[in-house]
DNA sequence: GAGTGGTCTAGACCACGAG
DNA sequence: TCGTGGTCTAGACCACTCA
């Protein structure tokens, strides 16, 4: 147990550092709207005359900030007070033909897609021979002009013939296309991880690498059993979040049946 | 467009930073073996000597490890290689009693319950008024001395009667009691979502704060509507994975009858 | 070129842990 | 007490952005 005697904030640092005490008056003053979404900080060197500390401990406050995605660092032109985000809600489980995994409503999709051949985790994702042909979907998702969400598609070729690709249709269209190529699928398992994004993915979604971001893997059977889609989602971390809905109801319709 | 002269390594830094050289130096120096599990590396002070930098930019190398728990800090001790992490998995959706949510394998947890008034979120969702009376249940998992995983579960009063709480059961028997008294559910939604523990929570599970948590909040309703539960899950981010399994004969079973 | 953030230095002083 | 990490300083130099 901790001292009673002390009246500060957290339990961690008896003493709040400088850095915390200037995190904590930055995120007051956006919190309160003194500094609104948009808003240009001062510069780091004017901030930190300002509160009488080094630029060093002034950019560690800035840092805490970052990590809370409160304030976007631009190199070269200033710190910014981020705009709120709109948030991202990856639907899993129970998706039927025409509800959308992920919210796209004022989302434009760009897709891409290649041949590559199965290595590595995907083998086991796909229960698939390593080198095996594969067709992989990047999806890149864009809210306006910033990157938003990452989906690696990967499905083996003989479930999507070279006509869909080649056809360049929009995101919805190829999926749908998919999905009536595809045999009545059996069981969807989906993995939800935490991690840091990768060097790639970073600056693909422009989020700072520090800013973990939601992983999820998702593996779709059909009846017989094979693996007809892994998916790799990358998500924001700040900004996603996964929700899953489950119906008992079906499970005590199918008991009493 | 990045020039493309440079042979180095990621695209973000076409220099690599000390810091980053340093950090894949140790990195690599711990997937080869040459530092195991469980290993003081040398101090702080040994290492910037070694490497020939000031300390800041030393700790910022290990700070780079620390957020990617390969190294883990002891104030007045030295920094350590961590041991491997045996996973946490949350298994969500269709659980039947007898399932468990977590994998408690070599896991003890710990129970304690008060009765608490619903306020901020927690009414919003239970569905509550603000200050009805709740039972709240926090769960602390442990694998032998360390922390692993917090759970806060929500009970309106009268489906979770003194009784229940007073037996000082252990963690799988107020379970089960509840699952008994309570009504047949009908859908249970977890939402899953990445951010910085509280400082509370950073310092109950020991983990870094700046290590991002799995958080789970689960709201489970009865058949007649009602919300019977609601679950605040924090699972640390580096060792923690939610699974969702989704069964699709079920609907296409529901389907043809 | 002026102004901005990004990285780094070579120290200082404090707080914690163990003997 | 001693060695450890935690915080901080007051600069330096480089890279990026924009006029």
């Amino acid at each position: 147990m901790p001292c009673g005697s002390c009246e500060r904030e957290a339990v961690k640092p008896p003493v709040p550092s400088r850095r915390d005490a200037i995190a904590d008056d930055l995120r007051e003053r956006i919190a309160t709207g003194r500094l609104k979404p948009g808003d240009r900080l001062p510069s780091e060197a004017h901030l930190a005359a300002q509160y009488m500390v080094s630029t060093p401990t002034l950019r560690n406050a800035l840092a805490v900030l970052q990590a809370e995605s409160l304030v976007e660092k631009v190199h070269g032109k200033g710190n910014f007070v981020r705009r709120p985000l709109r948030r991202i809600t990856y639907r899993g489980g129970g998706r039927t033909p025409g509800t959308q995994a992920v919210d796209l409503a004022p989302l434009s999709v760009t897709v891409h897609t290649t041949r590559v051949r199965a290595r590595g985790h995907l083998t086991a994702l796909l229960r698939t021979p390593t080198g095996s042909p594969l067709t992989e979907i990047l999806c890149l998702g864009h809210e306006g002009d910033r990157p938003h969400s990452l989906a690696r598609i990967y499905i083996p070729c003989d479930l999507a013939p070279a006509a869909v690709l080649r056809e360049s249709l929009p995101y919805e269209g190829v999926l749908t296309r998919l999905m009536e190529l595809r045999p009545p699928l059996a069981e969807v398992r989906e993995e939800i991880g935490v991690r840091c994004p990768t060097p790639d993915e970073a600056s693909t979604l422009r989020i700072s690498s520090a800013l973990a971001v939601l992983a999820v893997t998702r593996q779709t059977t059909d009846t017989a059993g094979r693996v007809v889609e892994a998916a790799l989602l990358v998500l924001p971390g700040d900004r996603a979040d996964a929700v899953f809905t489950t119906h008992h109801v079906i499970d005590e319709r199918l008991a009493e049946g």
